[in-house]
DNA sequence: GTATGATCATACTGCTTGCTGGTGCAAGC
């Protein structure tokens, strides 16, 4: 089991006991093992046992869970509370902004049992006879109920690439014909619904029936739909004789776009049905609506070597899993040149942001390590908090002294668009501020973000020589690569920023730049393609 | 349930916000 699978059932089993009213510090420590997990750059699968257990806030409880967890693939306490609830309201627990102590008074007090109950008891007005509901929690329940429900069975790019390549690798094994991804899966959408597939004309669509782990609902001459793994949706386009270029062009285009792209009778490749249908060749990425008449440079297009800085990661000394050293060690390991380390600043508690006496202790290992590790840098940064009012966190003397700055926000995320936008302003004009980090504080299907103009906050980076980053998190991906072309036509920099928290972390560039290319992004364009004395410089300019 | 300092007991990120009910609490980061 990786990792990230064992995390979701310690997450649960914290949220389930919540629900229960278990003992908060048991529960804690779940969650705590829940964060761990999430940021370590090893699987524990491949961990001795005393590996694991040398590891702070595992002891013998969490250990064995893990174990049971890798030999049976259940862990029998979290079945445990999983019966003890019912379904609806294990679902209810995974709607962000609706808590254990108010799921549990809607459970026990009003009788719901499921999303859908919840609704209809909303809609009936019967949730503000509750005891600490009122008309503004019924509405805004009412927002994240219907948010929750317009986002699942989506699923985000990085969760759903594995296995669109095991699907497409099992497909691809069972013909002799040419099969490709197709659809919003081979334009990098962010959001997927569904795994697309085109293949090529004489597919013999009866080998997909009764297959163990593919159940497929239609069946007809040009199109299988079904279930691959029981919880991820397909589709198999079959392509028309002679046109499966043509065919897997227009299947992989939007649908504007794809309407300029003609039937090109035995095609040799992709490129050539845009030749012939007179359309410069695009990679799929770039096949959107708001490229229609753009024109693009596809090999000044950014790519991952690209990349020479890692800017934006966490170490030890606020909420990242590995030290600053072992940090600086590996991304010089990856081939990158600099490292721009932002650990949290002083008011973002929950993460041990740093107090000015903890910065200087930093500031002392990065002279250190800067004069031990030869061809590498480590810049000194910090993600500084912006805070209500659109300052950072630190006095003057202080921002003065760091290489770089990202200000993020990372509370109050519910202002309207007006002191939202004002805010985030206010901390671009601060003359310290290089970068502003996760411009919206989006959550891919989770939390849609503080509303932003985000015209005026181009302006304001283009008039105040900042940069804007885009956060590489595949739950993040914020700024959008929607607002590139934008960014870009003003001369505002973009920063394809890992945000790790932990050496395995680091690997999130690949998903920024698929973003980046998405919306269309040279490498000239990007702040951290740049070599480190030219990164430093375009800073100050 | 875990870590720590002393052998069983004790502490465990903390602050802000907004809603509700007239001060306390849930939820978020």
């Amino acid at each position: 089991m990786t990792n990230l699978e064992i995390a979701s059932h310690f997450s649960e089993l914290a949220s389930l006991m919540e629900l229960h009213r278990e003992n908060p510090f048991k529960i804690r420590t779940y969650q705590n093992v829940n964060t761990t997990l999430k940021k370590m750059s090893t699987e524990v699968a491949d961990m001795s046992a005393a590996e694991l257990a040398a590891i702070k806030g595992f002891g013998a409880a969490v250990q064995d869970k893990i174990r049971q967890l890798n030999e049976t693939g259940e862990m029998s306490t979290l079945k445990k509370y999983q019966d003890m609830t019912p379904p609806g309201i294990r679902e209810l627990v995974k709607v962000r902004g609706l808590g254990p102590k108010k799921i549990r008074v809607l459970w026990k007090d009003l009788g719901v049992e499921s999303i859908g109950e919840l609704l209809y008891a909303i809609n009936e007005n019967r949730l503000i006879e509750l005891n600490g509901f009122g008309l503004k929690t019924q509405s805004s329940i009412k927002e994240k109920l219907e948010y929750f429900n317009r986002q699942r069975h989506k699923y985000r790019y990085a969760s759903l690439e594995p296995v669109a390549m095991e699907f497409w690798e099992l497909i691809k094994a069972l013909t002799d014909v040419k099969v490709k991804w197709s659809g919003a899966l081979r334009r990098r959408a962010q959001v997927i619904d569904k795994i697309e597939l085109v293949v090529e004309h004489g597919f013999d669509n009866s080998i997909l029936n009764n297959h163990e782990i593919i159940n497929v609902t239609s069946n007809s001459a040009f199109l299988i739909d079904g279930m691959y793994r029981e919880n991820y949706s397909f589709e198999i386009h079959i392509a028309p004789e002679s046109l499966y270029y043509s065919f897997l062009a227009k299947m992989t285009g939007s649908d504007t776009y794809s309407a300029r792209l003609k039937d090109i009778d035995s095609a040799d490749s992709e490129e050539e049905v845009f030749l012939k249908s007179g359309l410069t060749f695009w990679p799929p990425e770039l096949r959107e609506e708001i490229h229609f008449d753009q024109k693009f440079d596809s090999s000044e297009l950014i790519k991952e070597q690209d990349i020479k800085g890692v800017i934006h990661a966490h170490s030890t000394y606020s909420d990242g899993f590995d030290s600053l050293k072992a940090l600086a060690l590996h991304c010089k390991k990856q081939g990158f040149t600099y490292l721009g380390i932002t650990d949290h600043s002083q008011s973002a508690v929950y993460a041990q942001g740093l107090s000015i006496e903890s910065l200087e202790k930093q500031w002392d290992e990065i002279n250190q390590l800067n004069q031990a590790i030869s061809d590498f840098q480590i810049l000194k940064g910090i993600e500084s908090d912006i805070l209500n009012d659109g300052s950072l966190d630190y006095p003057p003397e202080v921002l003065s002294s760091f290489d770089f700055i990202i200000a993020s926000i990372h509370s109050v995320l519910n202002m309207d668009i007006e002191r939202a936008t004002s805010r985030v302003i206010k901390a671009i004009e601060n003359p310290y501020t290089s970068i502003i980090g996760h411009p919206t504080g989006r959550l891919l299907l989770a939390r849609p973000g503080y509303p932003l103009d985000f015209e005026k906050i181009i302006d304001a980076c283009a008039a105040n020589d900042v940069s804007i980053e885009l956060n590489a998190n595949p739950y993040r991906l914020d700024m959008d690569w929607s607002h590139i072309p934008m960014a870009v036509e003003k001369g505002v920099m973009i920063s394809i920023n890992p945000d790790a928290h932990s050496m395995r972390g680091v690997e999130h560039i690949k998903y920024g730049v698929l973003a980046a290319r998405k919306g269309g992004l040279y490498r000239s364009q990007c702040l951290n393609t740049l070599e480190v004395d030219q990164f430093l410089k375009q800073l100050k300019k």
